[in-house]
DNA sequence: CCTAGTTTGTGCACCGCCCGAGCAAAACGG
DNA sequence: CCGTTTTGCTCGGGCGGTGCACAAACTAGG
């Protein structure tokens, strides 16, 4: 029943392909299901024990895995396991946002290597100098990993507007930018030996909270909320672009037609009613400290946190009328989409506990399916790195695809046998 | 930048993998490029030609592609071209709804072979009898091919309603049925040699509209409106189901929260303003003979038609309003996936000229990118085939990705070389 | 302690498939 | 009529997975 396609384009097959197929098999499976004995390995993918020796010795070349301990079973010889290696590689994430650029290297265990961030003001900066700190800040990183023989494998930079398939930023209304070319820009500066890509934030974020492997997270629908709200989708552990790379703009859905009028110039916006802004103007008058912008939005929400916890009548009002309409957009989403989760990020994943029944119930009344079509509610725990994880963890995906991407240099003495 | 997976579990390679993807490439080519030398599809695949010689072989003897006549380039020997023959095989289309049930038998290059239909109303008999009509319809049109000496590849039967997925009708509120097991009863009775799945007619119709091989048609989203509203969604390719097969149920996207009241008990579903009843209720009082339901469905959308075509203002107004809701819903679907096209079908194919420039107008008030992300409206050519086409297409998809699975027979003599 | 039984990991022959080279066949042009 | 070009096929070669055999390593039981 799974994934009826029509006509992928595809490229035809060989050897090398059922090479790389199996090496990336070998390669997932040990990520999905942790360290186990080559044996195991073959019995659980269908492939011969002979096999599945010479992929894990051409995995081990690569430096994407290592042996382990003894696995003693009840009788016989014990396994050796093996396990995911990859300090030799590393994914690389970035972020350019309005108010700082940062970065993150993963290695293949999705352990941070080296973790960047310099503020800056993207709205007043011209777009080659926020560049600019973002090429420092990526050549710092890759100077950190140099000093651990790492090789970084990609960058993928997430931004907060429109990309396109090139890595144009072609519509940035936070950012003030118009087609401003990130993609080409960091590339002709870098010249990076490994791949850059640019993508929409919010994408990078759906990628960060889709564990890779697991059944359940194959068909996730992120929502992150800040000022603006904007999200990503993945289905059937695919993240979802669109036809131009638009697709994940829940923040501009109309939701309320007779409603206010959004930043966008459009009335009824999602964002104008499940936005920061709208929690911010039901729980708290103009002088509140709470809506004081020069404090960090950290501390601002803990203080919303801290008043609810105590009972507060209005907060806890605005609270459930925002989780409410956070509820129907989920909605019309869950409608159209069925997914297995629907993770909220950003600033709903600081409030969120106070909002989750009021979204739940929304989500539950406003769904066709029964029981909600099954989606589940649930609040990142990534915060705000999410992009950058994400960013990093489809760097890495590239490997897992294809591990004969990697290098293949002589095994270091006593590395494996 | 085209799709990034987070670990598709997958099966292991061997050489079986490599032909079988060889195979499925070079008959998908010959689909989607039509007739062609040996030679062309080669250099076009960047196979060598024995490898092209050898496939085509194969497929030739399974009764998948045939020679075609002499195509003579500018100098050098003429290429025989190969093309799809399919004659041999055929995917059947079913689809179980309100007041009939109907089916379609497809060959390889998408003919029809056998068309049936028989009226029921299945309100009022039991869930038994209604699949018994149509198992009988099945084996009638079983009988139409085996008479051509034609084998089903499978059947994929769409009902009315959400189907999980083993094909147990879960939720089927317009043929008021609930949790009955279709696809189960319909193996049970028919005792198939082919495949037998169930699925959302939406699905199956989004399917429909997804040319193969068109990368213009890779990310199509169908609205089907009848008095419900309900669609699917084909994404990259890829047909959505969401994680429990619920994926496209538009109709009860909540878009006016201060509207009227659904048939589904909720307030302000998008079919209460782009439905069928909807334009009937501002378009005609309810004497209007357009609003008699004992006339067919055609007969009434023709005569509004004639009165739109005459300039009645009533009708035009009513078309226009409906037509902006329309556009209200698909510019929140289509922020959400950025869809190449959004395709009407139902009785928006129907009438759908005359409120195109309200759909496309609130389409492009509606989303944040720029044009509307590029995404274009069209009107379905399929009518109210679409389902049954979709799920016959279905079926024929399998031989498309495992040409494989249609056995192998010893050559009729002379039919190739 | 020693042996039978079990399990692991590797080596080797075999098979299937694509590649590349070579060749006959079938046109066209001078 | 012969050189040139292109097509489609045949034939070794290499690669990669399978299946079988075997040594290694450990447990259980006498």
């Amino acid at each position: 029943m799974r994934s009826i396609e029509t006509g992928e384009p595809g490229h035809s097959a060989d050897q090398v392909t059922v090479r790389r197929t199996n090496l990336a098999l070998v390669l997932r499976h040990l990520r999905a299901e942790g360290p186990r004995s080559r044996a195991t390995v073959a019995a659980e993918l269908g492939l011969t024990r002979s096999a599945v020796s010479q992929l894990v010795a051409e995995l081990a070349e690569r430096g994407l895995v290592r042996e382990g301990r003894r696995e003693h079973g009840s009788v016989g010889r014990p396994g050796t396991t093996v396990e995911l290696a990859g300090h030799g590689i590393a994914g690389l994430g970035a972020e350019l946002n309005v108010n700082h650029v940062n970065t993150i290297a993963l290695d293949l265990a999705g352990e941070v290597l080296s973790e960047r961030q310099v503020a800056l003001d993207a709205r007043t900066a011209p777009a080659e100098e926020v560049v600019e700190r973002l090429v420092e800040l990526v050549e710092r990183t890759v100077a950190d990993l140099a000093r651990r023989d790492v090789q970084p494998v990609g960058l993928t930079v997430g931004v907060a507007g429109l990309v396109d398939e090139d890595g144009v930023l072609t519509h940035g209304p936070n950012l003030g930018w118009r087609d401003v070319p990130v993609g080409p820009m960091l590339r002709e500066r870098l010249r990076p030996a490994y791949d850059v890509r640019v993508d929409n934030e919010g994408n990078l974020a759906a990628l960060a909270e889709a564990t890779p492997g697991d059944p359940d997270r194959r068909d996730v629908l992120v929502i992150f909320g800040e000022v603006g709200v904007g999200g990503g989708i993945v289905a059937d552990g695919r993240l979802l672009r669109g036809r131009q790379g638009y697709a994940g703009e829940f923040g501009h859905m109309i939701v309320e037609p007779q409603g206010r009028r959004c930043g966008c110039g459009r009335v009824g916006c999602w964002e104008t009613v499940a936005g920061l802004r709208a929690l911010l103007d039901q729980a708290a008058d103009p002088d509140d400290p709470v809506r004081d912008p020069s404090l960090s939005l950290d501390q601002r929400l803990t203080e919303i946190n801290r008043r609810a916890d105590l009972g507060d009548t209005r907060t806890l009002a605005a609270l459930d009328q925002v989780g409410r309409w956070v509820g129907v957009g989920a909605a019309v989403l869950a409608n159209a989409l069925n997914p297995a989760a629907i993770v909220l990020s950003g600033y709903f994943a600081a409030v969120g506990h106070h909002m989750r029944s009021a979204i739940e119930t929304a989500l539950v009344d406003g769904v066709l399916a029964p029981g909600a079509g099954g989606t589940r509610v649930e609040l990142s725990t990534l915060g705000f790195t999410a992009s950058v994880r994400g960013g990093a963890q489809a760097a890495l995906e590239t490997v897992f695809a294809d591990p004969a991407r990697v290098e293949r240099r002589p095994l270091a003495r006593g590395a494996l046998r």
